[in-house]
DNA sequence: TTGTACGCGTTATCAC
DNA sequence: GTGATAACGCGTACAA
């Protein structure tokens, strides 16, 4: 007998009430007698009432859910940050809604536009690029939106991003420092801005030390396949690099296989430092040197930045806040002093 | 000017027709003149109108949305379930939640609450022990429930599983061939199946060939102190073990850091196989032999099922189906030949 | 081809 | 303390 979810109404029929009163229980909202209390919960258990969220939220127009509209959770970067933005979403009660769009515009598109037909109560969004367009749907549905991991260009919208700009820029001074003159910066797509600000941080770290060092840049994608082709064009380049910098952490790990692909051995023979730590649970040799960004705590404080908003959104109008997390550098054995010319 | 949401009435009004009307245009639903869509397709883009999917959920009782309850997105192998996962929900164009329990049943039975209120679809559960708790309420609320990775004891529910007995048990082969007598099991929490049948499987496979071989089973977490500190328990048992079978991912990873503290090689002086495999995106070494179940396509067929159960969930009360994906064995340099005695 | 009336389950508002 | 009524935004059933 698959009769349906019993409602409010039912509740109140079967303990002589009315609905209102039931609302009031559940919702511990205004005065209702201990006795009568008692009678409703035990009529809740009794017929395994669950309320309706659907009907709570037309009416209040809040659906405690929010998103993460991200590139690939399967990047360890992103998973960590999903973790943290769960967590802090699961703590006030929100539920989170993940999406995958690759990178593409048009996938990040669409899924902004489902997201707002449920009326989430605020997106987190890491723009598949320019990502303008995602941006303007959303604010103009007054939904409140953070832009997480990359700056967003010619929108005006609450920010929280790694230091890529200060964090390169210490590698590139390692480097430096490790006496390399010839370096390969593998790089992300253009007009993202992580990649983007990675290199130019890169190159002032640099040449700040070594003001004529060789600094190329090979653009291509976020990917480990990318990052090792990459690395065999550097490689081909007169002379040839001493040290390898991967924008991002699948392009680094790329970047060590390609390395093995030519029988060179880090770091005696190149030097390699990335951006982007691995979790420490699933690295057997913690061999990289790296540029960390808290990827947890960027989840984490985006979702409480965003859940601030939601709160406010009435009051708003507040200028952008724009939260720059700091970056560990993290020596390994990556990275070695460069062979003697 | 925050002037709330345009709803389908300010469209109707704006080109003088009846909400129906537009309701039509926007589903593609019954007849409506070319002349009057076109007019009202211009109002939806002039008002910036989104329409609302919870009026609708509410009538139709459907939200296109469905959630994966998980232990923790940061394992690398439930983080490619979720992308499968993802991917098929959003071919279908339903939008995923996900939530952490860490194990925890009160976690779990908190979420699974939350989200029947959210009057999700459907459910995908991997369950933190028995669960008999969190799928009884879901199923008394007659949303549709895949329990995925692990068994459900007491529980007659659609299973997605990957065979863990089967590849646990060619791991056991494995490591019996290669002449191993001492072998230590790094198990997961009890009652958990998973850990179970990877026990069991191993035994049976390693004692079919050495019927005299010993196999000593240590329990403990699903995470890399554990499968450390076990490890180190492991190895002051005499005669020492020659061979460790890790029952999961961070449990093998574990036990590699475990091998080292104790200046131990793999494979020469100690073998090491494991349960699940790391995505080859983020290995810079493949070293590992282990069993590897399909993840991906685990998160895809488990969405599937779902949403077939979903569609017909009225003729439904079918028989559980019970789907177990076969497992791959991956054999490479972390298993080798038993040390001479 | 288009429109009217009503109900989905809940809560805000105002009365008793 | 408790209840009646309306409204949230949409779609089904039925008319016109």
């Amino acid at each position: 007998m698959p009769r349906s979810k019993p409602t409010i109404q039912d509740v109140a029929r079967r303990c002589g009430v009315a609905p209102i009163t039931v609302s009031r229980v559940i919702n511990n909202s205004g005065y209702v007698a201990t006795e009568v209390r008692e009678r409703v919960q035990q009529a809740i258990r009794d017929l395994g009432y669950v309320p309706n969220t659907l009907a709570r939220s037309l009416r209040s127009s809040r659906t405690n859910t929010i998103a993460l509209v991200l590139t690939d959770v399967t990047n360890p970067f992103f998973t960590t940050v999903v973790r943290g933005a769960e967590d802090a979403a699961s703590e006030h009660g929100y539920m989170l809604i993940i999406a995958n769009t690759d990178e593409h515009e048009d996938k990040e598109h669409r899924y902004v536009q489902m997201l707002l037909q449920h009326r989430v109560d605020g997106i987190l969004l890491v723009p598949a690029r320019g990502a303008a367009e995602s941006a303007r749907l959303i604010q103009q549905q007054q939904t409140p939106l953070v832009i997480m991991d990359r700056r967003a260009v010619g929108t005006r919208a609450d920010t929280v991003c790694g230091d890529s700009l200060g964090g390169a820029r210490q590698l590139g001074e390692l480097v430096a420092s490790l006496g390399h003159n010839h370096v390969a910066i593998l790089a992300g797509p253009e007009a993202v801005s992580t990649s983007d600000d990675r290199i130019l941080g890169f190159q002032q770290g640099f040449q700040n030390l070594r003001p004529n060092g060789v600094c190329a840049v090979y653009h291509g994608l976020f990917n480990q396949d990318s990052g090792r082709s990459l690395t065999r064009q550097a490689l081909a380049a007169h002379p040839r690099p001493t040290a390898l910098f991967g924008c991002n952490n699948f392009m680094t790990i790329g970047a060590l296989r390609g390395l093995r692909d030519a029988n060179l051995n880090v770091p005696e023979q190149v030097t390699l430092v990335g951006f982007d730590d691995l979790p420490d649970s699933i690295v057997t040799f913690p061999f990289l040197t790296v540029a960390a960004q808290p990827a947890y705590e960027m989840g984490r404080r985006s979702v409480e930045l965003l859940l601030d908003r939601i709160k406010n959104s009435v009051t708003d109008p507040d200028p952008p806040i724009e939260l720059l997390l700091p970056v560990d550098l993290i020596v390994r054995a990556s990275s070695g002093p460069a062979p003697h010319g």
